[in-house]
DNA sequence: ACCTGAACACCGTTCAAGT
DNA sequence: ACCTGAACACCGTTCAAGT
């Protein structure tokens, strides 16, 4: 009846990243959607095929600060930088790692598989083949995906809880325990590498 | 009106784990679930207070052939036969590995949470301060779950698509690129640990 | 103790038809 | 090109009432 609004890919992207930021994936829905569009569910379906494609556009989205690292750097520290800005990324919006996990499940973020390559490269660096570098970025992505996606639930179920007194920083600090697995990994590539240029850089101490 | 079927907790789980393995997890739903037993759909919440406890249950069932790896071995073995045995699990039903994904990160797996103990004690034992054996407990099980669920994925995606010829095992067996990743894992450990006491496989030939 | 009936408040997706 | 209207086929959860 009236002339609804027309709107492009990007200005659906933007509010489905709002809607997610603000209420959560679960209020993420293609009708709650539609209805902040002003506008009827159907018509997300002329811009995208399904839920999964713009959910994998909004990841896309959310990854969108994560720049790749220069290639002079040595393969571990780009490693570490990339995986750093990775859970970078995904904790700067709520539900973040959840839902980039579920995209790169689906093989609906391009972003991803752009850090994928790249995590490649650096392995490749460290004088591996190319399958085990392959297996190696993949090792990587589990790992921060998996580390990130557990980090942000508990932060949502400990939003207002008591937070037990632990000693070490390593007990409590997400950055630091974050980056000791990240370093074993890393330690482990210089330890299968048989030319690992880098000093490799001992995991945190015991 | 009719007099309806009373059901014990352990049958709900039977049927809803053969649902799973049948349909996978989309199919998965309370009201299917109950409409195979021939029962009310809120009868399934005298037993279960929602879905995701009902759906730990099940990952727990899909466990069960997890048996915790006896003490004697180095703790280099423990690790990769309690990561393997998990894996093995997983793949044993249709989305084993996402469902049980799900339920980890929504704290509804008990036996995973007894294999994280396992983990940990075995990295306690390569020599690892308590923190930092909880740390490399989780990272390998990030790792089982971020493999197996992709590996899974794959699984279903080309069911029945042209399996491009690879040369190496290592770009094909699922195994051997699973224990690639495992033995990085592990690698790391033993070059992180100043009391590595079992020799520190090569992490697979590059 | 265990279940039914019936409701509440939603979902994703499709598609002829409109402008 | 972009959207509406309306439908299809579902969801999880609650709860008074029944046996």
């Amino acid at each position: 009846v009236h002339q609804a609004r027309r709107h492009a890919r990007s200005e659906i992207v933007d509010k489905a990243t709002q809607l997610l930021d603000d209420y959560g994936i679960a209020d993420l829905t293609m009708r709650r959607l539609a209805k902040e569009l002003n506008v009827t569910p159907g018509a997300l379906y002329w811009h995208f095929a399904n839920k999964q494609q713009l959910l994998g556009a909004v990841s896309d989205r959310i990854l969108d600060p994560v720049t790749i690292a220069a290639l002079e750097a040595p393969w571990s520290e780009r490693m570490v930088a990339t995986c750093s800005a990775v859970r970078d990324a995904l904790l700067a919006y709520t539900d973040g790692a959840e839902l980039v996990s579920a995209s790169f499940a689906a093989g609906q973020t391009q972003r991803l598989t752009q850090v994928l390559v790249s995590l490649t490269a650096a392995a490749a660096d460290a004088g591996m083949s190319p399958v085990n570098s392959d297996l190696t970025a993949r090792t990587l992505i589990y790992y921060v995906l998996g580390f990130t996606a557990d980090e942000q639930s508990r932060l949502q179920w400990d939003a207002a809880g008591a937070l037990d007194d632990d000693q070490s920083v390593l007990a409590t600090d997400p950055t630091a325990r974050f980056e000791f697995g990240l370093r074993l990994l890393v330690g482990g590539v210089a330890h299968a590498s048989p030319r690992a240029s880098s000093e490799p850089q001992s995991a945190a101490q015991n």
